[in-house]
DNA sequence: TTTAATTAAATCGCTTGCGATATAAAATGT
DNA sequence: ACATTTTATATCGCAAGCGATTTAATTAAA
């Protein structure tokens, strides 16, 4: 046996699992609201700052835009965002909030805190999550300079 | 602006995206071997115990069989594991590894250390990781109680 | 200025991941 | 024995996620 094979040993895997279980969580809430946890994060982008072309939306949530496109796509369908060539420049397609958009803002603030109350209820200290944050941030850094 | 919605304030994002890091890191390695990571981690399972259900399967790696179910039939289609049903209990479905599944633990087991190296590279150290870990631990533990 | 290179989005094809549901076998209850 | 419930797997539909490629617009180069 390897032991260097043993799932129990895999840091990647214990990353994975976290943020399947972590991102469900969040599931009852947001489909109250009618999103996806991805929608949903791409959401908080557009209500920090609103008329962003696609290209930006990708870089700030570190993914392609061949997964970007169609979401917006989806989100525009549920009439949450709208899209529009930017007049500058014709490659450009920038996204905007919607007054439905715009509106969710404010039921979606209750989010972070319904979820702190459910985390902590399990028995999870604010504490644990705080020593994630620097050792998270430190690998999407070194993992992303080149981009 | 409502402070609690800004993206630099959630951790489950930063969770979805170092998952997201690494795993695509693994990908020229497991691309070699022509498997996705998924894959490797379902591996990972069987090396350690040949000849499990589906539902035991799905378990370790705390996902439904409705994921596993035709990840394992795309791992049959390319010749790495086998299905057969329960004699006992006609019911269970045992998957196990095929001569080549097998085979591939040889070459799948420098890949951890390869990546090892990488994120040494990379400026990462151990002890980010090794940080990690307990941290992990102690959130799948507490949001998986009751399964 | 015409050509080449770069950039921005979109499209295609495929694997995951999961809620909801279906199907069949086994276990339990009456 | 027969109906009910539980368990195990599979199926369906849809949203991500991403490698590879395409298309169109802009920029840089010759």
């Amino acid at each position: 046996m390897h032991e260097e094979l043993k799932l129990d040993n895999q840091v990647c895997f214990r990353l994975y699992t976290v943020a399947r279980l972590i991102t469900q969580s969040y599931q009852p809430w947001l489909s109250k609201l009618g999103i996806t946890y991805t929608q949903y994060i791409m959401l908080m982008v557009l209500w920090e700052k609103d008329h962003q072309p696609v290209n930006d939306l990708a870089k700030r949530l570190l993914l392609e835009t061949n997964t970007v496109t169609p979401m917006i796509k989806r989100m525009e369908a549920e009439g949450i965002v709208r899209r529009k060539k930017d007049e500058g420049d014709a490659r450009k397609t920038i996204v905007s909030l919607t007054k439905k958009g715009r509106e969710m803002e404010e039921e979606a603030a209750k989010v972070p805190c319904s979820m702190s109350r459910m985390l902590k209820d399990m028995g999870l200290k604010e504490e644990t999550f705080l020593t994630l944050i620097p050792c998270l941030d430190e690998i999407t850094e070194k993992m992303t300079v080149n981009r």
